[in-house]
RNA sequence: AUAGCAAGUCAGUCUAUCGCCGCUUAAUUGAGGAGGAAAGUCCGGGCAAUAAAGAGCACCAUGCUUCCUAACGGGAAGAUAUUCGUGAGAGUAUAGUAAUGUAGCAGAAAAUAACCGUCCAGCUUUUGUUGGAUAAGGGUGAAAAGGUGAGGUAAGAGCUCACCGGUGCUUGUGGUAACAUGAGUAGCCGUACAACUGAUGGAUUGCAAGACCAAAUAUAUUAUGAUUUCGAAAGAUACAGAGCUGCUCGCUUUGGUACGUAAGUAGUCGUAAGGGGUAGGUUGCUGAAAAUUAUAAGUAAUUAUAAUUUUAGACAAAUGAUAGACCAUUCUUUUAUGAGUGACAGAACCCGGCUUAUCGACUUGCUAUAUUU
RNA sequence: GACUCAGUAGCUCAGCUGGUAGAGCACAUCCCUUUUAAGGAUGGGGUCCUGAGUUCGAACCUCAGCUGAGUCA
């Protein structure tokens, strides 16, 4: 079992214009309670299985402080609990690229935010093989 | 002791593990990483681009004095008036009214005031009416034409006098000055505001400014190759007309058709160069009107000198999470445990202010009340 | 990040240089009509976004705040 690898760089940030606008126009989505995961598997420019981007809306959190607050704890969650995920990505050779919006009217504490994430990637990885064995029937 | 006023300071602390951002190193090696308001974007600068010979008008802002400052609509120390507070203190206002403009409603009249009233004269038997004098009185209004008293008068009136209030001029004293205060003298003195007058300042746009490098795609332009279209003269062939000549050959000449070449024109395709420039990257970017400490000058804002230090630089945007201990505080209650809470708020080109938000704690000076000595 | 606007009746808007806050539609009542609509008459309805200031007096002028739009790649 090789070591787990907690870090969290650049290169797997969302970063590219052009990614990120196709992503919200293009890609699919689903709520999973926390969060709402919006998600298209593309070529990224980045040698990486994932790139993320976190957000959260100005309208429901109107200080900066609160908004800081919540995507640092959300980023914090998917750094801890991305393991599994990663190591699917990888086994399977794809790329993909997502977005969570924080949907939830209040400040959650880290613990909540915590479970919330994990569902969340499980949810994923299970659309992700949903989508593929589809694909291979296809074919 | 309680309650306050003013000025200022701090903005929970420490340890471990796993991370993030840029810098640095041979190396996860090393040392860093959010505020007093980073906020609002309300003023003033720096910096950049564009524009610009100069002047005036318009427009906007400011408004007592002296000082501070790179600059300001900011600050410091004062002046006058006024409001609040028992008080320490706090707030607000302050260029000018010569000409021009405005002052709704009410009121006789809103700035060269005569509606009622008072008095005089004429006419009229009286009631009344016409002409004049008069600002003492009149339910108004935000504001009513210096105030009080006496003299005076037909009735009144700064019309005259005394005292008081205020104004202009001359002048003494204090103060850098605003101004304060005293003496003399004059006319007896009309309010407020402004878009009006005068003084000072203001070019516009903002780092998404601007500068540099530059894939992919399309391509101005240039060079070159291939190909296609159009295509003159000369030449040759056949045909038609005319002439030499009546006919044929031949010759000359005209016409048009087909052939075919070079220069040239236009298009298409390829190759090379190439400008502007998108994605993206680099720069602008943090060493500065810098910070800290000390000394000196000044009532103070602030300034000068010396020493020490380098102290965030991201760009779909870093500065976090978890665990434990301590600190402060709230609730419960078995009084030493348990549960909870930790203000306002997050750099975005950089400075100086202003304004707004803010739990709790501390320092210095001062005030009021009560008690004790 | 920088900059520019707006907020007035249930809705859409006027109100320009301070002096009693208005129009259209909608609503209510009455008239007209056999009835409804249309038409006519009358009426109600306002924290002028909030709070200070200037002024005798503020929807309007000044300052601070709140909310909602827009422009710049």
């Amino acid at each position: 079992m090789p070591q787990e690898s907690f870090k969290f760089p650049k290169k797997e940030k969302l970063c590219s214009h052009i990614v990120i606008e196709e992503l919200f126009s293009k890609g699919e989505s689903f709520v999973c309670f926390p969060f709402r995961v919006i998600y298209l598997p593309t070529e990224l420019p980045e040698d990486v299985p994932a790139q993320v981007l976190f957000s959260v809306s100005k309208r429901r959190f109107k200080r900066a402080v609160h908004r800081n607050l919540l995507k640092r704890r959300s980023r914090e969650a998917y750094r801890l609990t991305r393991g599994a995920f990663i190591e699917y990505l990888e086994k399977s050779d794809q790329q993909i690229a997502f977005a969570m919006v924080y949907i939830s009217g209040d400040q959650l504490p880290y613990a909540k935010i915590c479970k919330g994430m994990k569902k969340g990637m499980k949810k994923l990885e299970e659309k992700l093989i949903e989508k593929q064995a589809k694909e291979d029937v296809v074919d």
